[in-house]
DNA sequence: ATCGATCCCGCAATCGATTGCGTAAATTAG
DNA sequence: CTAATTTACGCAATCGATTGCGGGATCGAT
């Protein structure tokens, strides 16, 4: 079963003239004549004739397409950052190609291989949780391929970033918490290695330090590498409320995290839960609607995508290679909900 | 800025060889002697040699990739269903691209002239919710392009379909409201023209006459055409509890109408909203953390995007047209959650 | 020694579109 | 009326890989 597409070649057929002169003439070349344009731009719209972009990667030797490799599309975050990417790129003439690791290191690789193997013009990168080596990534970006890394970035690689004020965030929400009259506040986060993650401990941290509170292991849990399993979630705020002092409140540094922990919580006694406040990084479109209720901290995720992309198709235009990069750094946003009532 | 990629040519020229020798010896030719192929794999192994799919898609006039049309990747269904896509086309392989309507007919007819055009072997399609018109997609697949659609069908398309059993679904959900004692069940849906609409609302009304309680048009509330705006929704819902005998269920026919539904219902005293019971069609990941709280009617999207996926590449990979199609119907599942506590 | 049969491999066309170069016809100049 | 231009178009190479066909080399057989 192949679909059957009009070429160049039937055109110059029909009209008796040869492929060069058609595609001089459709591409409103210099040296044709106008009669001859005419006859062949109307009948190229009589059946609908459309290069075939194929062909023409071939020659060009560039898509007109970007990669991108996200951990999840389910995460609400990165669906609006590719929204954001979709944005500019279609805007610009350029495919999007959607990938996704689901924080996973091997399919991170195989995306990465996949997408430079199948010529997109540059690369939009996000890495997964797992990402402790990026060689491939690196070796990529060094043989010349253009990538911009957002979100979840590697400093072990020189080329534009466009990231969110972790630390700020993170120094905001927990600093909103202390606020509200908390000494121990706890911090859930995941496997460290993630420049994301570290930001926000270090915001965290911070903030603890700046109103004299002092900074505790024992009311940080980190995940484990792999993804996130609801079980150790619930084993950690399990241990944490069987401390002999329970934390007042809970800072957690990711979306996937955070909807976890709002799970875990609801297996504790609701006189317990109904006195902790929350804060966390999401971009849940339902937060308002999450119960026990938390405040959140989101990041401008469709900017974000729009600004990588604008930087990405810059690399891919520019004639010389680019040497001199640049962070784009994104305020984050702190929506601050009161604590569940009984509705 | 042009990425540098190696090429059979250079195998032949280091190598000594025709192109066509290391093509065959590459491919396991049976007319290469063990020694040149030896030689050549080898050397195509040292210097990380890739065929390019480009120049292999143009030979053999087909791309492999398939193109994924659905309205909103945010929604948890479609991205669990391209979960199920990716996991049956990667092992086949072939490369999924996405794209999204963002439910506008306008986008979805550029998505889908984009993809054809790019030459993708087949085309895996939601409709958009405003997509009354659908000659674009039926001209293509007369064309012969392969097409498989899932979820949001067009009758008018004669070709393999992955539904969900929408009619049971909406008869189970409203029968279990029924159930819970209640006579007076709300509907709220969007704009008629969608197969999935039609079918969810004549499973509530079957349900209704199945209990002997009337059928009323003023507890039926439909959307707009174009997506959903959070206004409309409280209206409705405003209009409902307005009646001189409110509803004391609702049943809700879509995801995002869903969450819009409990937004708007915040908004109602909490002495109403607490005696209400909502059921509604949604796949998300946090429906237990959703106050107030709803019964779920989820459909097995992983699967319906396996499914989809495996009719789609038989019929690309079909040596003679297929002229005879068949649709595949999936069991929802109702997910029964108790109505908000206080926590 | 000659012929036929294998075995290996290269030439060249092909996929669709672009483009440098060459050239016939038409036009202008001298 | 001839030579120089200009106009308008075609030929063929190119991008990377595949493949039918043809041919040289080697070997065995008679």
């Amino acid at each position: 079963m192949k679909f059957n597409t009009v070429t160049i070649k039937d055109i110059a057929k029909a009209l008796g003239l040869s492929t060069s002169t058609v595609s001089r003439a459709l591409r409103g070349g210099y040296e044709i004549s106008d009669e001859t344009k005419k006859v062949v731009l109307e009948y190229a719209q009589k059946i609908n004739y459309r290069p075939n972009p194929i062909a023409l990667s071939l020659k060009e030797r560039r898509s007109h397409s970007i990669g991108v490799v996200v951990s999840e599309i389910a995460n609400n975050f990165f669906s609006e950052a590719i929204n954001g990417i979709e944005s500019v790129a279609h805007n610009l003439d350029y495919h999007v190609i959607i990938t996704q690791s689901h924080e996973r290191l091997d399919r991170e690789i195989l995306n990465i291989e996949h997408l430079a193997s199948r010529s997109v013009d540059g690369l939009l990168v996000s890495l997964s949780s797992e990402s402790a080596d990026i060689s491939v990534l690196k070796s990529l970006h060094e043989k010349g391929l253009p990538i911009v890394m957002f979100d979840r970035v590697a400093e072990e690689i020189d080329t534009h970033k466009v990231i969110a004020d972790n630390f700020k965030g993170a120094y905001d929400a927990t600093d909103y918490l202390i606020g509200l009259g908390h000494k121990r506040i706890a911090h859930i986060t995941n496997a460290g290695h993630l420049s994301i993650s570290r930001e926000r401990l270090e915001g965290y941290k911070a903030a603890l330090e700046h109103h004299g509170l002092p900074f505790d292991e024992q009311y940080v849990k980190h995940g484990e590498q792999k993804g996130i399993r609801q079980e150790e979630i619930d084993l950690a705020i399990a241990e944490l409320f069987n401390l002999s002092e329970p934390p007042q409140a809970i800072f957690i540094a990711q979306d996937r995290l955070t909807t976890a922990c709002l799970k875990a919580l609801r297996k504790l006694p609701a006189s317990i839960v109904k006195k902790i406040d929350i804060a966390g990084f999401t971009n849940s479109k339902v937060v308002e609607l999450l119960n026990p209720s938390i405040s959140a901290i989101t990041q401008p995720a469709f900017e974000m995508g729009k600004t990588a992309t604008e930087l990405l198709i810059q690399l891919i235009e520019s004639k010389r290679p680019v040497t001199d990069f640049e962070t784009r750094v994104f305020e984050t946003n702190l929506i601050i909900q009161q604590r569940a009532e009984e509705v």
